[in-house]
RNA sequence: GCCCCCGUAGCUCAGCGGAUAGAGCAGCCGCCUUCUAAGCGGUUGGUCGUAGGUUCGAUUCCUACCGGGGGCGCCA
């Protein structure tokens, strides 16, 4: 299909070689700042300056006499403007029907592609989520997943092959602790109390118990130890703790449109002898020491690079006690995700009666192929940024084993936290503290918005306008998605409900409402085989460029792994939208037959390309409100 | 002490070397017998933390400092 920006470019890149400066100058091309510039701009000219040693002005002069000698059909003339931009006008008739051709033809079984970008060959094997299976998730867990879930679905429709997994801790502290409350303290769930929602009480009032009764801390260490030895009750215990918080989360998760491939269990990383494995390959490529003195001894640790004598900021693989730390299982599922260890899980249906319910790993025997799983050529992890020290480990540890490609390749995505304002630490019973603005989460403490009490509260904030309760939940799960993904990643969210709950501006609200909106005007207006472009009002130039960029925008948003930036260019087309639909007059009282069809058509654009972008967010994208 | 992130309008945030720094919220003034007002128009509001440096050009890159958050576990 022929595109003009591309074209134009390509006739810039031809001055460019014209003049010798191919190698050292891009011809870039993008939209033109301001409309009165044109329709697309390129800034080569001031890129050129150097090269050249001429005033920027005069070489875009030049560079304008040499495209217009071109004479390209689509574009209808070329200006100038200062710094030293060479601005074009593109002739309507022939940009408008391509731009809403390509818009037209989007089809979620074909990628969207952009020009110049190249997609990643193999497979991208993404770890979100990893709530620890002994409470309800809550709002950071659902920053996590929002933002993993995202990248997923941006990465799946620019091309790429994706694997999801969400990694379950169920051999950890967190998981014992709520055992022993549960076993020990005679705890009882409310009638009105989800298990997981009883389990994060349970998980509050043991922390609490700790404080008061010392004596309880070595029940929690003997139920750790059996958990690690696995094959008795209590191992069995928690096991079926953490299978029954695991389900309360995908439902949690699937509330939000959330969904994975595969669940992967460290009781089986331990129970395969993944770890064991991989600390033969590391002790072998002396990645893994043993440590005879200093604050070490007894460890087993893997040395920093540069070779200290006594290194005390060496990172702990084996704890004196013999027990493997988090990071070392770490290691052993990072090689496992490149198929780099050399041994695979057994694989079974989560739930056998669901086909679509997620595969999750198992100890015995299973059902489903391994080589469907893991071999990664790529791995990205969805962490908060306060893990990032043992991420390093992680990535350390595979160019120590000499696998240095996987280790380039292993991207610790990492994000801020969710914090709290002090409006809503003050909703939550906090007590003020003067000077602060932001107040921490504590799920020990049980200071924290639980991911379904926030979805609750949307519902019934949207509830009021919403046509019906199906309706709502949607509204509500999308505005919530919305919010905890329009933030750059290296930004704290300062939480706040008033903020989250909102339903109008920039929010998840108004860009499904947009899209409701021009499915509207399609049911209204009946369509017609007129192709003819006419003159185009500002809003309908605006809205056709917002449209045409939507390859690029998704492209840079799924290149960056950067949720925000799809957010941002989709709340710009719904913005573009709505400005053409009150700036322009209602289509079906227009009497010109091609201006009609013309609309309806713009319209139908607007709403496929919206609908797409939506999708990519995770956002559903309603006929009706 | 070392490392990472943030500092842009009253508030919450976009802006990954170029044109007159943009949104939303809050405030003020308007617009629902016209395709969905969860909307729109107008208006108020900025020495881009401070000081240097690099560059034809810096909110953007570098250095130092100031202020805020986080990390530097034989926790996970």
């Amino acid at each position: 299909m022929s595109d003009i920006r591309s074209d134009v470019a390509a006739a810039v890149g031809r001055v460019l070689q014209e003049w010798g400066i191919a190698d050292s100058v891009d011809p870039i091309v993008e939209l033109s700042a301001r409309p009165e510039f044109g329709d697309f701009s390129t800034p080569a000219p001031l890129r050129a300056a150097r090269a050249r040693r001429m005033a920027p002005m005069a070489i875009a002069e030049e560079m304008r006499e040499r495209l217009t000698a071109y004479e390209l059909p689509s574009i209808a003339g070329w200006t100038i403007s200062s710094p030293g931009y060479v601005n074009c006008h593109v002739v309507d008739a022939r940009w408008a029907p391509d731009v809403m051709a390509a818009a037209l033809s989007l089809d979620s079984s074909v990628a969207v592609s952009a020009p110049r970008r190249m997609v990643d060959k193999g497979r991208t094997l993404v770890e979100h989520t990893a709530t620890n299976p002994n409470k309800a998730a809550h709002i950071g867990h659902l920053r996590n997943a929002c933002i993993g879930d995202c990248v997923v679905r941006m990465l799946r429709r620019t091309g790429g092959e994706v694997e999801v997994n969400n990694y379950i801790d169920d051999t950890g502290v967190q998981v014992a602790d709520v055992a022993v409350g549960l076993r020990h303290l005679g705890y009882h769930q409310e009638p009105n109390e989800t298990f997981d929602s009883f389990c994060s009480r349970v998980y509050v009032q043991v922390g609490r118990r700790y404080e008061q009764e010392p004596a309880l801390l070595d029940i929690r260490r003997q139920t750790l130890h059996q958990i690690e030895a696995g094959d008795n009750e209590v191992a069995r215990f928690v096991k079926e703790l953490a299978n029954r918080i695991v389900d309360c989360h995908l439902t949690t998760m699937g509330r939000f449109d959330i969904r994975y491939d595969l669940l992967s269990w460290e009781s089986d990383i331990i129970a395969l002898g993944f770890w064991r494995h991989a600390f033969e390959l590391l002790r072998a490529a002396g990645a893994a020491v043993h440590v005879d003195q200093g604050k070490h001894a007894g460890c087993w640790v893997m040395p920093t690079d540069d070779d200290a004598a006594d290194d005390d900021d060496a990172k702990v693989l084996v704890k004196s006690d013999g027990v493997a730390t988090y990071t070392a299982k770490d290691i052993a599922y990072q090689l496992w995700k490149f198929g780099l260890l050399g041994r695979d899980f057994n694989y079974r249906r989560w739930d056998p009666q669901d086909h679509s319910s997620p595969a999750t790993t198992t100890s015995a025997p299973g059902a489903l192929d391994a080589t469907l799983y893991g071999r990664a050529s790529r791995v990205i992890n969805v962490v908060d940024a306060r893990q990032a020290y043992p991420q390093r480990v992680v990535r350390r540890a595979l160019a120590k084993l000499g696998h240095q490609l996987e280790a380039e390749r292993s991207i610790h995505l990492g994000y801020e936290v969710v914090a709290l304002s002090a409006t809503a630490a003050a909703v939550l019973g906090l007590p003020f503290q003067d000077g602060k603005n932001i107040y921490a989460f504590s799920g020990r403490r049980g200071i924290e918005v639980r991911a379904d009490e926030l979805l609750d509260r949307a519902v019934e904030a949207v509830a009021i306008k919403a046509r019906d309760t199906a309706s709502a939940v949607l509204l509500a799960s999308g505005a919530v998605r919305y919010y905890l993904q329009k933030f750059t990643l290296n930004q704290v969210i300062v939480f706040d409900f008033d903020e989250a709950l909102r339903t109008s501006g920039d929010t998840g609200t108004y860009l499904m409402y947009t899209h409701a909106r021009a499915a509207g005007i399609l049911r209204r207006v009946p369509e017609e085989r007129m192709t003819g472009v006419p003159a185009l009002h500002p809003a309908e130039r605006a809205l056709l460029h917002a449209v045409d960029s939507y390859r690029y925008a998704l492209h840079e948003a799924a290149d960056g792994l950067s949720p925000a930036t799809l957010c941002t260019y989709t709340l710009g087309l719904a913005a573009a939208f709505t400005d053409f639909y009150e700036h322009t007059p209602p289509i079906a009282k227009e009497q010109d037959a091609v201006v009609r069809a013309f609309r309806r058509r713009l319209v139908a654009c607007a709403k496929a390309v919206l609908a797409d972008a939506l999708h990519c967010l995770g956002l559903s994208a309603p006929e009706e409100v």
